[in-house]
DNA sequence: TAGATTGTTAATCGATTAACAATC
DNA sequence: TAGATTGTTAATCGATTAACAATC
């Protein structure tokens, strides 16, 4: 597995995959030909064919790909059936809702703690899940070994909070303040910048190709 | 402007943008060389000097860019001057995040209203900005011109809600339900899966060079 | 001037696509 | 068998990078 995938192939993966989710039921039990996806995202076929070797082990002349089996593969692939443990900085709107998705399950990921420094949340709980106070995070995550959190404090405290983050173990860090972050050398942030993505997608229709599956 | 912006150079460009923007005041009020971006951001100055000639007036032999000029030229490439409306469908924590964020205006975009079915919440306001029932969203759209939405209701309503949206003249859509979208040819979706996002982060490394301005 | 930097033209590298043999 | 489809090898296309003249 994993024979070296090129960052091109790797953005078009989850398209398969979504795709393939988003078929009805009747034909998600069936095969599906690279021809046929290709024509429904609007991609080359010999391109699919070549993506989809890096993940499957591949399909049959005539039939093609047991549809079943290729989102297997390609969720195996990103580690879908992981139980990785997410901690989430910030218990604002934007942590509650991060806290209260039951959908980060299906991608293998387990929101585990909410952490925030006002008093009047800390101790209660969410969806299931504890908040606890910012100081009891570098305990806790080195504890449970947790290697993944979520910036969603404001601007201001992001890069205190990040750096508690590093402190704790933290080594890959979603980022949803809109400023940057310095980090050591080995830790790895991804900035989601919301409004940044309205702008791509309004102004330069950038991500056309990739969401009309038709 | 706007000179066949190819895809690579469109995902460079908010990179630039960031790093330029991150910079502290004493050299953001002064020029940088192609060069020196590239250095830092890890990528060929050739390439970055391309880039850059899509969005800028150019730089000078010798004494580079003007910093604060090519913060303007690439904000302005991606249309940060503007005041376009955006509508929320779905006030849960998700949505209230959205209309509680102040950083949408740097961007040139303006959250005028929310949406939700359900009535407790309906007549109010959150951060200024009323929420309105979702039959009203087709007048609304329609008297103040709107052409971009967020959904953030819960998977099962999207679909219902992205018809309502589609049937109330908006264009552009930005999903963050897991779920994907049936559109009419000329409407473009994106859909943001914070999930995957977070796979791609931790599983793959995907984002590592993008991400690491030192 | 000398040297740093820009922008462009040419070379290289890699990704996409076309052609085709193998398979069921 | 005939035909649809896979996977691979070769050709094409485009993006990146190297080389260099122009500029201040």
């Amino acid at each position: 597995m994993a024979k070296n995938v090129t960052a091109q192939t790797l953005q078009r993966l989850p398209l398969y995959f979504n795709y393939l989710v988003s078929l009805p039921e009747n034909r998600k039990s069936g095969n599906i030909s690279a021809t046929a996806i290709a024509d429904a995202l609007g991609l080359n076929d010999v391109q699919v064919r070549k993506d989809l070797a890096s993940v499957s082990r591949g399909g049959r002349p005539r039939t093609g790909y047991v549809t079943a089996e290729l989102i297997n593969d390609i969720g195996h692939f990103f580690g879908f059936e992981n139980h990785d443990g997410v901690i989430v900085a910030g218990v604002g709107n934007l942590g509650r809702a991060m806290l209260g998705s039951d959908s980060f399950a299906d991608y293998g990921f387990d929101i585990v703690c909410g952490f925030d420094c006002n008093e009047k949340i800390t101790g209660t709980d969410i969806n299931g899940k504890p908040v606890r106070h910012i100081s009891e995070m570098k305990n806790f995550c080195l504890n449970q070994n947790i290697k993944t959190g979520i910036i969603t404090v404001p601007e201001k405290s992001a890069q205190e909070v990040c750096n508690i983050m590093t402190d704790s173990g933290i080594k890959y860090i979603l980022n949803f303040a809109s400023v940057h972050l310095n980090v050591p050398e080995n830790i790895i942030v991804h900035n989601e910048n919301i409004s940044m993505t309205l702008a791509m997608l309004t102004r330069h229709s950038f991500f056309e190709k990739e969401l009309t599956f038709r």
